[in-house]
This record gives C-alpha cells, structure tokens and sequence, in this order.
DNA sequence: CCGCCTCGAGTTCT
DNA sequence: CTCGAGGCGG
C-alpha cells in the first residue's frame, strides 16, 4: 500500500464487506463465503489498520472487542423511559383488554402485530449519524446501565447502519442467550469447575453486565429488535408493521417470528402454534405480545401508569416455577440405591401442582448447587417429569445448607450411616456414584421386587400395583414373588382387607394365575436380576430356553454373548448363586410357573436386520404396540437414530430424531408406508 | 484410555 | 426425561 489514501480506499471497502458477510451470517444465518474466507478479510483490515492507526476507528468491524474493563458499569438515562407489559393469562382476559381498547377507541376492528415475548433483557441501542453510540439496560425504566461495550461484542448488533437515517435515533430489543448456546456455556463452566447458570436468561443478564467486554465476547449473545424507540428528525413509518420492515432494512435482527394479525381472532391461532412448538425454539419465549399496528392509534391509547394500554403480553402457561426447596429426601429404590429427592413448598408448573422431583444423586446436587432452603427453579422436563433445574443464587439468605447423603442418614445411636428403612450399613461401591443399602431382604427392596415382577412390562398382572403390594407385604402375606402364586391357599384373609371383596379378591387371583404363562423373557426380566432389562432379557432368552440352563451357564458362556460383558455375567452368576434366589425359583416352579420356552423356529423373517426407529406420535396404534408388532416379524427397534437406523418411521409432530435421520440420510416412513410394510410382510 | 452408543433404573401427577 | 454405567470400537 503506497499512500495513505490508497489505504484508506482498501480499508472503507473491507469494511464494507466484512459488515456485509456479519450481516448475512448473524442476522440473516445464511452465508455467502467460508469461515476461512471471512477470517482472511479480518486479517487483512487488521494489517492494515496496524499499519496506519489513523485511519482506526470505533465503528471498524475489528473493534467490537476492544475496550478495557471498567471499574464499575455507567448509569444512562432513558429519553423515552422503557414501559413494561400487562399481562394476560387466558384468552379471556386478552378479549377483555380488545374490548377495552376498542371502546377506547371507538373501533372494533383494527389490525395487530403478534411477537414472541423472549425471556431475555431489553436493552435500547441509541445510534448517532448511522453509527451505534450507547446501549444501555431498561433498569427502573427511565435509568439503565451503560453497556455499550458489551454490546458491540454481539454480532447482530450493527455498529453502522448502512443508509440514511435520522441523525439520532434509538431502537429497542432483547438480548438473550440461545438455548445451546447456554448449553455449551454450561459444559465449558462445568469442566472448569465454575458454578453453573439455571437458565438462559440468567446466563445473558449475567453476561451482558460483565465488567470485562473480552468475557461478553465469549458468550454466543445475539438480539431481536422490536421497536424504533425515538427518531430526531426523518419521516417514520405509520404503522408497526412497517417499522419492523424499515429495521430489517436498516440490518437490524427482527424475529421471523412476527405475524401481522388482522383481527383479534387470529390472535388464538397464533399463540396455540407457539404454545405447542415453543420447545422447538432457539429462545427461551414466555408468551407472546400482541401490539396494536397503527401508530396513530397507539398514540390514542396511551399509557397507563407504566404500561401502554395498546399491547399486552399473552402470557403461555407456566413450564417453569420456583418454589422453596424445603428438605432433601431419601428413598429406597428396588435395587438398594438410596435416592435423595427434593421436598418442595407446592407449586403449579404447567397447571400441576409440583411438590416432589428427584434429585438423581448427590454428585448432581453437588453439581447443581442446590442447597436446603434454597429458592429453586422447578421446570417439567418434557412437559411431564418435574425437574429441579438450579437454585436462584442471589435469593439465598445464608442460611441454606449443603446437602451431605452420608450425614442425612446418619443413625446416631449405630454411630454410622444406615439405611433410613431398615436401618442396614450403607455402601458406596468403588467408582460409582450411587449409595446402596447393604441388604438385600430391606422391606422397601423386597416389596419393590415383587412391584416390578408383576408390572406392565413384566409378568403383567393386572390389580397388583404399588398400593397392594404394600398391603399384601405389610399384612405378611407375602414376603416374595413367589408367595404371589400361594395366595389363592389364604382366600380368607384376602377378604379380611380393607376394600378386597368376593369380586376383586377374584379378579386378583386369576390375574396371577393367568401370568403363569409368560414368555421366558418376561419370566427373566421379572426375577429383577441387576443390570437385566428388556433388552438382555430378551437376548438371554434367546440363547437359554429355560432359567435352568440360564441358571448354569458359565461366566465364559454368558460373556460369550454379544453385549454382555464381566459386569452383568457376574451380577447373573451372583443371582443364581443366592439361597433365596434358588428357593424362589423352586416354589415358582411348584406353583406352576413355565420357566422354559421352546425354541424359535430359525426361520428367517422378514424384517430381520432391520432397526427401526419410531418418532412422533402413531394414529393407527400405541408405540409399544408398533415396537411389538416390528419384533414379531423379526426387525429391531431403537430408541434414537444412528447409522444402524434402517428405517426412521415419523408419526404427527415428531421430535428430534427426524433432524437426525436427515443429518444422516436415514430413510424416512410414514406412518401409511409403515403400515403398508406390515401388512405387507405380516 | 477415550468417546460413542445403548441400556437400565428411577421418576411426577391425575 | 434424566443420569449413570456397561460394552465396545478406535
């Protein structure tokens, strides 16, 4: 570069470029040139703004991270303060506020702008002859804190609009943290031991006011911009709508997202699609707003207290909810395992009152920072099993306490730790996680046992469920899987229970006496032999025909076979080996029990080698119905596509999986060509 | 030895 | 759905 405005062309053209590939990489997610391609332009306006500093300046795409930590965030004043929403809660409460606002206004019939409220935090970005100056938080409203440098270390931020503009102009969004992006977040910080963020929101507040830009920087931020806040000077468009549009083409980030409603009975529609696939969302959204479109009515409206009166939020139902968590419980799971879970102060999530979650195990409670007493949030993983997600750090009081299993259960006048059943030792096996209770006959694992041998999945008998169990075990009329099949001998004693009549004492009766007949591998399953499920069931009774052979096959034999390796060889020789174990199998036999099948028939069906894969949910049958029918023509199901998957098969509304699948170029079904292909081969 | 994949086990509420 | 753990291939 020989002169210096031989330099400052170069310079102005690469920035014009480099602004332009940010912009169709943040803003619009569709890029026109490589990473590496971006990265040499980069380099390139860096040399050369080395080499002549003069021509530096703040606006330069080479200077979103530059500035030096400050010693304590700046205070700004909003010109026009920073209203917050009214909120409603059902449809009926949002038709109050339309009626209210159309009697207002002397109209029924006016159009609307749906968003989506992000959780995030609502920042305004005040720009000064096309180029970005100040962004600053809502704070109370009408006072924000400065956080101009950590702002323009988000990409979809631009640092110069590129058109003509009112000289001094401000506009409005909400910062917020992708959802993966909070997901790496939290796996860096958990390798490097730091404490984690319980959600997204929490994660970009706490990002955006760093005092070090360079750690802003880390973070993968991004911006929806929803409104122009105020314009000195310049024409302003006369509708919503169209300001949307107007800041898209200034290269702001407007949420695609949005939809113009004509009328009020759109509204609906719209915020159903969301409340359904909200989940499906790169953001974290609360509800949706819903804005009165014309300009010159907004301005009708007006404000009341701090709210305007021409939108309001419609807010979707509760998925997440803290509460108190009051103590930190244990339980005895079926196989020994001492589970702690949390006792919650009730609280509704998602229209369900919450008063219990587990909690897994004390390295996740560790993990999490939860502590008793804690404020926590509560959410419902999977629209269904509530989760504790993390405590609210800057509720604490100081009196929380850490929660110590060993000490929980500690029995003062044993002076050692024991189970909180039967008062056993408690061990900890090299290596694991899990606590267990050291015996085996502990009165919560007995009854456990005999839960799961009848369940759905096992031997299958209908009425002997948790309740009954307990009653049966507590009353000592049974103390294992067995006694099950001697209790049509003690008929008057059934009667003698509470609520057991003539007809369920029946009933019950001949629930067990139909198990009798279950397959070898349910028999397996049943017996809840350590590290034994479904699957090894299933394969053991593919290789033995009998519990017998099962019971005397080698450890050499058992690891023989594919998948199963010295942990679970031994966990079945040990099961086998036990006194009680054999005694139970004997009286099973006596009582009638079939312990062998024969052998299949080595035919070759016609689905075998095939995986399939179900996602979504099925019209013409339940899942388990479709996994039972692919079995019975030989094929295999799997719970999550890999490149062993033959066949994904999508039902309504699938989930991930089919994003997978076509990632992988797995062959997809519906579910009309999967019905066709049993027929066909059924 | 590490990373992937699968399986097992426990789990909430109505 | 979640996490932990077992098995196995690289």
């Amino acid at each position: 570069m020989a002169d210096l405005a031989e330099a400052q062309k170069r310079i102005e053209k690469l920035r014009a470029e480099i602004n332009h590939h940010n912009y169709r990489y943040y803003v619009l997610d569709s890029p026109e040139i490589s990473d590496a391609e971006y990265d040499a332009l980069m380099r390139e306006l860096q040399q050369l703004e080395g080499q002549y500093p003069q021509l530096l300046t703040p606006d330069s795409p080479t200077q979103r991270v530059g500035a030096e930590p400050l010693e304590a965030l700046g205070v700004v004043e909003h010109p026009l303060p920073l209203l917050s929403l009214g909120n409603a809660f059902s449809g009926e409460e949002l038709l109050a506020w339309h009626t209210r606002i159309s009697r207002l206004l002397g109209q029924a019939s006016f159009d609307l702008v749906g968003e989506h409220k992000i959780d995030g935090l609502a920042v305004a970005l005040t720009y000064e002859n096309g180029r970005f100056v100040t962004g600053a938080t809502r704070g109370d409203g009408f006072r924000g804190e400065d956080i101009t440098q950590n702002l323009r270390t988000i990409r979809s931020i631009p640092l110069a609009v590129p058109k003509d503009t009112p000289p001094r102009f401000e506009v409005r969004g909400e910062v917020f943290l992708p959802v993966d992006g909070f997901h790496r977040l939290n796996q860096e910080r958990e390798k490097e031991g730091l404490p984690l963020f319980a959600n997204p929101r929490n994660a970009a507040a706490g990002s955006v006011r760093q005092l070090d830009p360079k750690i802003t920087a880390r973070r993968p931020l991004d911006i929806y911009i929803y409104m122009l806040g105020y314009a000195e000077g310049g024409a302003t468009p006369a509708t919503h709508w169209e300001t949307l549009e107007y800041l898209k083409s200034l290269d702001f980030k407007v949420n695609p997202n949005n939809r113009r409603l004509p009328d009020i009975g759109q509204v609906e529609s719209y915020y159903q699609t969301w409340v359904e696939k909200r989940e499906k969302l790169q953001y974290e959204a609360d509800g949706i707003v819903v804005k009165v479109n014309q300009l010159d009515l907004q301005q009708r409206l007006g404000d009341v207290g701090r709210e305007p009166r021409w939108a309001i939020a419609y807010k979707f139902p509760a998925v997440q909810g803290t509460t108190r968590l009051i103590d930190i419980g244990i339980s005895v799971g079926r196989t020994g395992t001492l589970n702690p879970y949390a006792i919650l102060e009730p609280v509704s999530v998602g229209g369900v009152t919450i008063r219990q979650a587990a909690l897994h195990n004390e390295d996740d409670i560790r993990r999490k920072d939860i502590r008793i007493g804690d404020t926590v949030i509560i959410q419902r993983a999977g629209e269904v099993i509530p989760e504790v997600v993390g405590p609210i750090v800057s509720k604490r009081t100081g009196k929380e306490k850490e929660f110590d299993l060993l000490e929980k259960v500690y029995d003062k006048e044993k002076k050692r730790p024991a189970c909180p059943v039967c008062g056993s030792e408690v061990l900890q096996p090299e290596g694991e996680v899990m606590y267990y209770c050291s015996n085996a006959a502990c009165p919560a694992q007995a009854q456990q046992r005999i839960e799961h041998f009848a369940s759905r999945g096992a031997m299958d008998i209908r009425g002997i469920g948790e309740n009954l169990t307990a009653t049966l075990f507590q009353k000592g009329l049974i103390k294992d899987i067995a006694d099950l099949y001697y209790l049509k001998d003690r008929r008057e004693q059934l009667l003698g229970l509470e609520k057991m009549g003539e007809k369920s004492v029946s009933n019950m009766l001949d629930a067990i006496e139909k198990s009798k007949n279950r397959p070898l591998a349910r028999v397996i399953l049943a017996l809840g032999i350590r590290h034994i499920g479904e699957e090894t069931a299933e394969l053991l009774a593919g290789e033995f025909h009998s519990l017998a052979e099962l019971a005397a096959a080698s450890r050499e034999e058992l690891m023989s076979i594919d998948t199963i390796g010295p942990k679970i060889a031994d966990s079945i020789m040990a099961f086998f080996r036990q006194e009680e174990n054999r005694d139970i199998i004997r009286r099973l036999k006596e009582a009638g029990v079939k312990l062998e099948e024969k052998p299949m028939k080595a035919e070759v069906l016609p689905l075998s080698g095939m995986e399939f894969v179900l996602t979504g949910t099925l019209e013409a049958f339940p899942r388990k119905e479709a996994e039972d029918r692919i079995k019975a023509l030989g094929g295999t199901t799997g719970s999550s596509v890999t490149r062993k998957t033959t066949y994904l098969v999508v039902g309504a509304e699938p989930g991930s999986k089919l994003d997978k699948a076509r990632s992988l170029g797995t062959k997809i079904m519906n579910e009309a060509e999967f019905r066709q292909l049993l027929n066909q081969k059924g």
